[in-house]
DNA sequence: TGCCGGGTTTGATCCAGCGCAAACCGGGGC
DNA sequence: GCCCCGGTTTGCGCTGGATCAAACCCGGCA
């Protein structure tokens, strides 16, 4: 509560879960809604704890962890402004299947569980837009359980920066400027390697110039080449 | 058509996709449907084309198959009576994204678009269904991908065999036997390996006990210890 | 009965990528 | 200025699995 009144409706009609609603529909979103600020590093959802609300973030970033019973760990997604997390597990089992943990300084907005399902009922509209969220997040899994099981590792960086400059690029004059703050290890564990071997990679690239690093920031200057990379074409040929 | 009138209602009520619907959605949903039957190695769905009819399985199985630019192929999920697939092409791009074959001589249920999306808007309940199946793969996705980027090739046959008895198995006397009928390239391309490596590995179990195949079915002798290495243990230890 | 063909097993070799280890780099605090 | 610390780069050796190759097994069929 307190800033919430601040977002404006056209920013909550912007939320993938919340296109092509009436305006009273974003009314009633809104009013049920809480923003929050979180600070880098914060652990918005812990996995395994029961769930009981959504999630939806406004600014900044966040990234989608799951821990294996190992202890080895693989990052599912990374969430940029207008995407839904925490949502599915309202749905199946009650039960948070990752982390969610803020990449950077971030707002969030959040829904209890019970209100959700009261504006799912209210307003149909909001579940078929659940629908087609859900299944565009199964095709894009789908495509990645076939990757790690038939690519090598160049190949999987390289979906990886796609996947991401797809999802958070901003194109500017020297290429697409990944907007999250990326460390080799989020980038590693997001494309399935090690933290040594996605380095050598990047580096590799960076030398040959596809790619630069200013900051956290991940620039792609040759987005061609890198999608040439990942469907498995030997650039070096 | 023809058929699809021996279908009772509670089959059709038993359908992941139609559970918990008045008997008269039951009988709107069979009123449209159509049974059809397919041999062994039928393609059913083929990758790429558009995406007009939902499916489910009735009796037989079911593999769905993946296959990529470079023409390596993955098993993405086998579907077992009752199952749906062919559904999610429906609510995103129209096309389907992978191929649907017939293990074994098969009888599948079919709707069109159009008079599913009729029955959608008619019994929301359908909707809660749609998204509670959509969310339990997502979960299910979700862990095999970290799997995948986590674990070695013996954790991840494991795995597949887990899945697959959870799914397809039918306790017995001497353990519990998956009900499809599976070839080594299979649960290779299940498992994310190759036929070579998944033959080694099982052939090693079946020599220490845990597992036996009769024909095309493969019985599981020794759950916990499957578990257990699935979990990473190593028997031998 | 022998042959054929799909599937499985097993051996031998090779290399991509992991693990380990060490050096390096840059920014913030003192 | 210097040090500390999180992150990155790079070298090196090892090995899990992929790849290549060949034998084997078995049911169906002529």
């Amino acid at each position: 509560m307190g800033t919430e009144s601040a977002v404006p409706l056209e920013r909550i009609g912007a939320l993938e879960l919340f296109r092509f609603l009436p305006e009273d529909a974003l009314l009633a979103i809104r009013n049920v809604m809480q923003a929050r600020r979180v600070e880098r590093g914060a652990v918005i959802i812990e996995q395994g704890a029961p769930a009981n609300r959504a999630y939806a973030l406004c600014m900044g970033s966040v990234r989608i962890v799951q821990t294996g019973t190992d202890g080895r760990q693989a990052i599912l997604r990374f969430i940029g402004p207008g995407e839904t997390f925490g949502t599915i597990a309202l749905f199946t089992n009650h039960r948070y299947p990752a982390d969610a943990i803020a990449v950077e300084a971030s707002t969030i907005l959040v829904w209890t569980e019970s209100d959700l399902l009261a504006l799912l009922n209210r307003y149909p509209g909001i579940a078929s837009n659940v629908i087609r969220v859900l299944g565009a997040r199964i095709a894009q899994l789908q495509d990645r359980v076939r990757e790690l099981t038939t690519q090598r590792v160049e190949q999987l960086i390289a979906h990886a920066l796609l996947r991401l400059s797809e999802q958070a690029g901003r194109a500017g004059t020297r290429g697409t400027t990944i907007e999250i703050p990326l460390r080799r290890q989020d980038l590693a564990e997001f494309a399935g390697t090690t933290l040594h071997t996605a380095s050598r990679v990047l580096s590799a690239w960076k030398k040959e110039g596809l790619i630069a690093t200013s900051g956290q920031r991940l620039i792609i200057h040759d987005l061609s080449a890198i999608s040439a990379l990942a469907q498995g074409d030997d650039l070096t040929a």
